[in-house]
DNA sequence: TGAGGTTCTGGTCAAGCTGACCTTTAGATT
DNA sequence: AATCTAAAGGTCAGCTTGACCAGAACCTCA
């Protein structure tokens, strides 16, 4: 309760890390790309990609640098946010390590990527990272779930499905993110009027694009609009 | 690039703070907390009140002692909650430091305590500290910003403006916190039948409270629920 | 006592959005 | 030509919202 405790303080060094949580749909399914660790703690263990921060760049800068080195993927095409910082002390058994988790999310992202220091990565079904028995590094189940309701929450309120969509795309793929993302089908139809009147979340293209079967579907590339007002909402009451 | 480098990495050590933006609602103006810098850097300056984080404490937790030490309320009292991380390099000058902003709200707080170690600490208006040349320290003013921000959209996606309002209040009350915090007036039938009718928000006493003029208004509780569906949304297109 | 002021509380009504459901369109396939 | 499939578009009831009005319950002052 001094009064150079706030000021002066301790000054305890600790690590900083960024995590990333890089979402993608594959095979129809909601994956997650994770690294098998070499090294101890946790070697052999399965763990969101990550590293340690460098002393002049960002913490934004970090989270690109950390997703270029994993999925060589120029991160002007994903789309990169800040979740929130995770710092339960014993979080690492090395030390004291403050990890600032990102989200990143993108279309059909390549398999992991030669020339990186991804020896061993892989895309993994959320579903199974988190319900079954695979037991994640650190607190990377935690940051995982996190992470799953963030994005769930941010497709309620803003306009980010689509950079799930490889461009052009067409509404049904635009649908099929939401389904796949929530686990539940939508309505088509309302799904269409929704998100076609809501000014600046698709441009339309002009073009169609014909499927094996069914009508030519239209064409849209992604708006400018962030937001989604009003948002649309999941229904939890109905199950 | 090496496969080492992800694993080990660089560990540079940082220093990692955490930053309180502690909003109440004094004099009906929204008001911040900020405490006179006394050393350097920024000595003189006001900043918002923070320290070095411990390493035997969780980031919540030591939120939770700054915002003791600061305020001496008793954090069972406070709505606490996490913003997000901080961490330019050149944020602060001494050094490589990442900060945890938290967001802290409460009912009319009182003055700066005696007997902690905020020898100066006042209250500020946020438009003050925010619009007029009152130069912050480090990037407080950014943080600022982006709390003032969160709080609002808060308010349209949560319950928690109850949390400005001291036990028991009533409507009008709770009408207040979000006229002054949004900055226009609600009309006060449509604002009583939405926060009346959403399950959770408010719990009736029973007991009601007279005024110096008008009909006596009736007194809640806060309610269980923390979500707000579907929200309570500004209109900003209407200006 | 009664008039007028103030605020709380409740009601009406049109407009907008949503969910459920149906119909039409435009292609491929048989 | 008939059928299949999926896109695209329409209908309609129900709910929520914003604007607005009316009554209720206190006060003060004449």
């Amino acid at each position: 309760m001094s009064a150079t405790r706030r000021t002066i303080g301790h000054k305890e060094p600790m690590s900083v890390t960024v995590d990333l949580v890089i979402f993608t749909i594959r095979d129809d399914v909601l994956q997650v790309l994770l690294v098998e660790r070499g090294n101890e703690p946790f070697a052999g263990c399965w763990a969101l990609p990550g590293g340690y921060m460098r002393s002049n760049e960002t913490l934004d800068g970090a989270a690109r640098r950390e997703l270029y080195e994993e999925t060589g993927v120029d991160v002007g095409r994903l789309h990169l946010e800040q979740l929130r910082a995770y710092g339960d002390p014993g979080r690492d058994p090395r030390g004291r390590v403050v990890t600032v988790a990102y989200l990143a999310l993108g279309p059909d992202l390549p398999a992991p990527v030669a020339g990186t220091d991804a020896r061993s990565a892989r895309w993994t079904a959320v579903a199974s990272a988190l319900d079954s028995g695979m037991e994640l590094a650190f607190d990377h189940a935690v940051i995982l779930a996190d992470a799953l309701e963030g994005a769930r929450r941010r497709l309620e309120y803003t306009t980010v499905a689509a950079a799930f969509c490889v461009e052009p795309f067409t509404v049904s793929e635009l649908r099929r993110v939401y389904e796949i993302i929530w686990g539940f089908p939508l309505d088509p139809s309302n799904f269409r009027r929704k998100v076609t009147r809501t000014e600046g979340f698709l441009e339309a293209t002009g073009e169609r694009r014909m499927l094996e079967s069914g009508r030519p579907a239209a064409l849209y590339r992604r708006g400018g609009a962030e937001a989604l007002v009003p948002p649309l909402l999941r229904h939890f009451s109905d199950g």
